[in-house]
DNA sequence: CTAATACATCAACTTTTATTGTTCACTTCG
DNA sequence: CGAAGTGAACAATAAAAGTTGATGTATTAG
């Protein structure tokens, strides 16, 4: 019986889903060389405060990023740990392959 | 110059759009122990099948699976070779992390 | 040839997401 | 204290994505 499977699909797609826009996907790359403050991506991207505010809570609440507020700054930087187990998950995806189903007769 | 970086961030926001919903998840699951046509995916996952229809299609247009006709049939693959690239990528992110980029004064 | 099966596609509609402009809260600086 | 800077949150709107039911197109079975 399939049913239980072994991949947390609601995490996956979270996950996927906070890498899946441009925008966002341009912030993680902004955020490869280190922490940066908001208004520095604003600068870097040539994109509205709210805009950025926006990804950069999505790509939070799905744990991609971490913030840490110093002063009047707001420091956001990669969450590397979430980054190693999407990674690990991609992994398992491909590892279980190539085990041929063909029980089934077709539509019986 | 729109930033020009290491990373193809339109085919990246691509496959991550297509592994960013539930449902191809679990489709993408379903495809672990080998090839299913639709009815057999339509029968396992009690979805309708214009809706499946939809998401394997998103799937198809994204290179995550591939199909193939017999007969009346239509049979769907993983292609292991997106989902290599996929981990291939991730793995980039991680790597170029921690160069620290205190670099800029904040908001000068 | 006709009927039935497998699947894609389309149109109408609902739900999610993203964008923009504005406002609010907090911190620092004069 | 008041003014300015940084960034979150909200409201209105626009755009994209997903669902459903119906129709269309192969293909195979009778």
């Amino acid at each position: 019986m399939p049913a239980s499977t072994s991949l947390d699909t609601t995490q996956a797609a979270r996950w996927f889903h906070a890498l899946s826009d441009e925008t966002r996907l341009e912030i993680v790359e902004r955020l490869l060389g280190g922490e940066r403050c908001v208004c520095e991506l604003t600068d870097l991207m040539d994109a509205a405060q709210s805009r950025l505010s926006f990804h950069l809570k999505t790509l939070k609440d799905a744990d991609i990023v971490t913030d840490r507020r110093e002063g009047r700054w707001v420091y956001y930087t990669l969450n590397r740990a979430t980054l190693d187990e999407i990674e690990t998950l991609l992994g398992s995806l491909k590892r279980t392959e190539r085990t041929a189903a063909r029980s089934i007769t077709c539509c019986g």
